[in-house]
DNA sequence: GGTCAGAAAGTGATCAAATGACTTGGAGAG
DNA sequence: CTCTCCAAGTCATTTGATCACTTTCTGACC
């Protein structure tokens, strides 16, 4: 074995502090919303400066554990027990094949996230999913409302998969480019159909048929994948 | 629409500082491994103080973008232009269910990027392959190096799809839960088997044989899935 | 001339204390 | 009862100092 020569490790005071934090908030119970300690209370009880502790909750607020509202206090995030992160520094060009292959890469997921779901959705899930497109219904014209909402419709799916991975694929795949995303409105062609498409997903779920929702899933993206193929960048630029 | 009373969000000066330095290493031609200016000479460009530049920093670090060394400089990361990240704070209790799960996330992906790579894998990335296998086949009994040749193999495929997402997919989830991911060794049985597995996968890929590379990658991925579902936590723990 | 050890220089890591910026809650006035 | 203002609490940033680690250079020894 070749690990008796490994080089020793030292980790820094803070990534050891962030860990620590992180395990402080499962061990005593904190849950999504809820308040810490305030940071002179945190680097007085580790026993640290103020700005040590300050890069230890900024490495855990990147990663979405925490939520650091100045002035407010530091509380717990949303996400704060995600396996992944979508990077929010990221400064590559989007170009058209980086969205192709990005709806490219959804597909499977995809698929394979609604057919769970035929099978496993709850009551509660497919409720929330009858919500959601009633919701995006109402807001035909207001495309940032309809996109998030139908970016929404999709996690949902994948969450009633009963699935973790999947469901932490689809959060952080629909997170990413949202600007971008949103232009498969536009050059789709018809918020309308696109809807339609939906509504139809959701009753083959409703039927509980994992075939008919796979088909419709496939369908519907590939439509989506065949307008960002013909999608010319000039003539229809990122608003 | 709904934005006109949207609230207005003040970015900090460490994102903002952030923001800043991932685009000096894009317009400066920063590359892996390069080294940037000192963080006192940072601190004195950028016009901030120390602690607050650090704090960017470590945001850069904790997504992968730089990697800070005590002593020796800042460097540019391997993955300075990622799209996800995987979790290292994470600290939910690694269950046969979340090993299982994401097994089960991973097939439809793998699936997809094989396919691909029979069509697209140039003679680099083949070659990169048969020398990771051949690498494996000389660690069949080093179980560290060979899990972590089996997961670059997995790479590697997902690389050779073309397909940018899908390749950083494989990236973060073959990250995920290393130790446990490495268990699979012990409950498959036997080494060899798997070893083999790998090779029907790439001559396939060499073959050019898209449909005989899902197969074979169903079959192998399969393979695991039901291992791990026979598996017992207590009667094989993780090592 | 080559190698090794130690010292110096360079660079990151952490601390303490102070000031500025933001949020929240309470009190008083209309 | 509602609205405005102020005080208290809390986060954000700066400055300057010291400590910890890495790299490079120099000198001694073989």
């Amino acid at each position: 074995m070749s690990d008796v020569f490994a080089p020793v490790l030292r980790q820094s005071l803070t990534d050891d502090l962030a860990q620590r934090i992180r395990q402080l908030i499962e061990t005593s119970g904190y849950g999504a919303g809820d308040r810490l300690p305030t940071i002179a209370e945190m680097a007085r009880r580790f026993g640290v400066g103020h700005p040590t502790l300050r890069e230890a909750l900024k490495k855990l607020e990147t990663l979405g554990v925490l939520d650091i509202r100045h002035g407010s206090g530091v509380y717990v995030g949303k996400n704060h027990n995600t396996l992944l992160v979508s990077n929010p520094v990221f400064v590559g060009s989007v170009s058209r094949k980086l969205l192709v292959d990005l709806i490219e890469a959804r597909i499977p997921i995809e698929l394979k996230s609604v057919s769970l779901a035929a099978e496993h959705a709850t009551g509660e899930h497919l409720g929330e999913m009858r919500s959601l497109l009633a919701h995006a219904e109402e807001n035909l014209e207001d495309d940032d409302v309809l996109s998030a909402t139908n970016m929404a419709f999709h996690r949902q799916i994948a969450l009633a998969s009963g699935n973790t991975v999947l469901a932490q694929l689809l959060e952080v795949l629909s997170s990413l480019f949202q600007q971008e995303q949103r232009l498969i409105l536009d050059i789709f062609g018809s918020r309308r159909k696109d809807h339609f498409e939906h509504v139809g997903i959701l009753q083959a779920l409703e039927d509980r048929d994992p075939a008919l929702a796979v088909t419709r899933m496939r369908s519907h993206l590939e439509g989506v994948r065949e307008v960002l193929l013909k999608w010319d960048p000039n003539a229809t630029p990122v608003r």
